[in-house]
DNA sequence: CGGTAGTTCAAGAAAAAAGGTTGATCTAGT
DNA sequence: ACTAGATCAACCTTTTTTCTTGAACTACCG
């Protein structure tokens, strides 16, 4: 299935790709709590497949994010704006990570963020419902969702204590050594946005790396 | 209010024009019924401003088009997508004509269609329940909202036996006689969905008048 | 059967938008 | 006064979007 957004569908002729390949959502639950086949298949059963084009929202401001979605190929940013029109990008998500406006999932209320695709990507999403439904049959269920949100709230904790406690360069080469595979990936608005400074500030110090090394 | 969709708000910077001449909603509605002063405030102050970007969506399939709007400003165009990626236009508007999804609007079930700002734009808003206290407390609402619907339903009577009856040359031809306008503004690809032929077609079309001309 | 009205496909050209860089000027806090 | 960083404007590059064109194809009409 189709993401049903898209400003032109020219554009979707040949992103038809069929990567079947195993469900990877089902290697990375296994990651976590031990399913049986059966659980396993019940798990990734209650997903559907979507495919999004680059430059499109999964969930927007105003509407409820009703999905959460799991990244099985392609990149998003996860970004607010502010009133003045200023964005700042909260999160990135690449293949095995997870994405929405989580106040908003959680809540079932009006997102106030964007989620974009930044490549052409496919997800796996489930349904708020479907989800209650997951974790009320099975203990292990649980227990994954529950694993979900510690890590990600463990992860939050080390991010705004890293950003408090270090200038511009400093949050820009952390990001570069924990997070090399996401450079190349998102643009760098989006990630001078993420780590807090202007985009002509980032363009300096890379600039200064590179006259450095040589 | 900014509405809650943009790509990268760089490009919102200077689109903060301040437009601050009367209402043009209360010129409008005055065309039809003739309100009081306070009449007319207790109209307009039911609407809600709201500025769209270029390729914002302000409805899509799935979420419910809560809204009815009058563009003050910019363009848009409805559209449907079947499921093999064809895009039908139903809609354009620009400057005092109003734009939803009607029968989401109307019965507040899911979208099944696309409604996408052509140009940076400025929308005047107004709730689906707002609506229907508005049309209780005033006869004259009431009846504007009748001849709205009416006059609606006139033009789209004479859209559909003009289609019917007319090649897609004559079909361009009346649209250009009669909307102008709109040619400037509206892409060409969005214009032959719009028309009912392939963008190819109407590219030879459209040259072949020139051609004529010269 | 050939002609009219139109489609689809593929390749390119042209136009617009997105993304990135740079210099200059400014600012708040130490 | 310095530092870290922002803002603004101009400019360049790259990517995307939109439009055009030729060629081959289809469906119906008389």
């Amino acid at each position: 299935m189709y993401f049903p957004v898209h400003w032109n569908a020219n554009k979707l002729r040949g992103c038809e790709d069929q990567n079947m390949n195993k469900n990877p959502l089902q290697d990375y639950i296994q990651n976590f709590v031990s399913l049986t086949e059966e659980e396993a298949e019940q798990f990734v059963s209650c997903f559907e497949e979507v495919k999004v084009k680059k430059r499109q929202f999964i969930v927007q401001p105003g509407f409820t994010n009703k999905h959460r979605s799991f990244v099985v190929k392609g990149a998003f940013r996860t970004y607010a704006v502010l009133d003045d029109g200023q964005e700042h990008t909260l999160q990135f998500a690449i293949e095995n990570w997870w994405v929405s406006d989580f106040n908003s999932y959680l809540y079932q209320h009006p997102a106030t963020l964007f989620i974009v695709a930044l490549e052409d990507s496919t997800i796996l999403r489930i349904e708020y419902s479907k989800e209650q439904e997951l974790k009320e049959s099975n203990h292990k269920f649980e227990t994954f969702f529950r694993i979900m949100a510690e890590k990600g709230l463990a992860f939050e904790h080390r991010r705004i204590l890293f950003d408090l406690t270090h200038d511009a360069e400093a949050r820009y080469e952390n990001f570069l050594l924990n997070y090399a595979n996401f450079i190349q990936r998102v643009p760098q608005y989006a990630l001078a946005s993420y780590l807090g400074m202007s985009t002509e500030f980032l363009s300096r110090i890379r600039n200064k790396r590179i006259r450095k090394k040589s």
